[in-house]
DNA sequence: ACCTGAACACCGTTCAAGT
DNA sequence: ACCTGAACACCGTTCAAGT
């Protein structure tokens, strides 16, 4: 809307924040590459030194809203480690919903994205460190994740939708990315290690998502029979 | 794909179903007037005697995928209504699941609309009567609607998005359309009006939706906590 | 290194015109 | 009633050119 200074260059980091700015106000049909760029006092092409592309422009929409999550996390009064299970996953649920109620066209650009930014990763590995602190064996924890899935981002990752194979963009990270993932991933990549080499045949990538899916299912079944009766 | 005989004239039907068959195939991002008209045999513009235009065509892929729910349903042994509660629910949604599965792009695009189609009334409307028949309060089920929304159609409703005011098109169902809902959809009209005069004031339309998310996200983590126990 | 203007191949949609 | 062709105002993206 203001038109910028034009003092310093263009960035990354300004144009993401731009264009959130912009789909807050104006939905994410009036994110246009010129529409953008007007609103940085530039042209349409400059956009192109700092992102990939429109879908790269997307990707990078997903991350910043993920990225909330953590920086709102770290508003809080403290996340001591010796807290209840309970609290803590319930906290950090409460968080991203109210990140995703600031930005209510989020969800469903997650759903339709093909690639999972990495933000999406890490908040799961916080949620799983948790469970794990606690007591949880892998494979509970992973019913866990599947379980809170809707209420820990907004939207449903499920059906994982393994598309985009027309692009030629592999959606499987690379070894390289894999290795560098445990460091930051560990429990994750954990996780994934203990339930490949289980009894069932998985579906989906490594999860029977099937079961998954019944097992949440069941959980709010019963929790609403006791509520009945 | 294959050219029409160009026999019968177009229809809704014929356009609406030409057009998921080619989501399915290709994408949603293939879903192009021009493009869904060679598929037909026709030029773009013909398609605008059967639908109001590109968003009309978005809602009518909605109503189809909703409405090949309760076809599958259909399909099933058969609803007797003396089946336990928990059998009725937990198989409606794993029939709409299946429906999900087959177009991996419908619950985003759900997720996008603005305007929410009649089928998905009717969804609600049969899960209701059944918990109502069981003996729930409107209040439980109402919060069973709920918990399970996510798993009866693969997407998250909430955050209820209620844009579309600078489209000039209402959100709000006219006066005469909510006395025409009332007659098949019963439980729910009932559901609103119990619920709507009750102590708390609503937040989002007339739930209060920070408390449904709250008791969901509780039923879930008691669920887990009884697993882990 | 960063930005630009013109151009290309697309969109959805209008409108007057055909049958 | 149903379909069409040309046109309009947009898209994302390329490319060679500017500074």
């Amino acid at each position: 809307m203001v038109a910028r200074t034009r003092r310093e260059p263009l960035s990354r980091e300004l144009v993401l924040s731009a264009a959130v700015a912009l789909v807050d106000t104006d939905g994410l049909q009036a994110l246009t590459m010129r529409r953008l760029a007007a609103e940085l006092g530039v042209e349409a092409m400059s956009l192109y030194h700092h992102l990939p592309g429109k879908n790269g422009l997307l990707d990078g929409l997903v991350e910043t809203v993920i990225g909330e999550i953590d920086v709102a996390m770290g508003h809080l009064p403290d996340a001591a480690a010796d807290q209840d299970w309970r609290v803590a996953v319930r906290q950090r649920c409460l968080v991203a919903r109210e990140v995703m109620l600031r930005h209510p066209w989020a969800p469903p650009l997650f759903g339709s994205r093909t690639t999972i930014p990495a933000g999406v990763y890490l908040h799961y590995e916080k949620i799983l460190a948790t469970l794990i602190a606690a007591g949880f064996s892998y494979h509970l924890a992973h019913r866990a994740l599947h379980a809170l899935g809707s209420m820990a981002l907004g939207f449903v990752q499920e059906p994982f939708n393994p598309a985009a194979a027309a692009d030629g963009a592999d959606v499987e990270p690379s070894e390289a990315e894999l290795t560098q993932m445990a460091n930051v991933l560990p429990h994750l990549i954990a996780m994934v290690a203990a339930e490949s080499h289980t009894d069932g045949a998985p579906t989906l990538g490594w999860c029977d998502s099937q079961a998954e899916f019944e097992f949440t299912l069941d959980l709010l079944l019963d929790g609403l029979a006791r509520h009945l009766g």
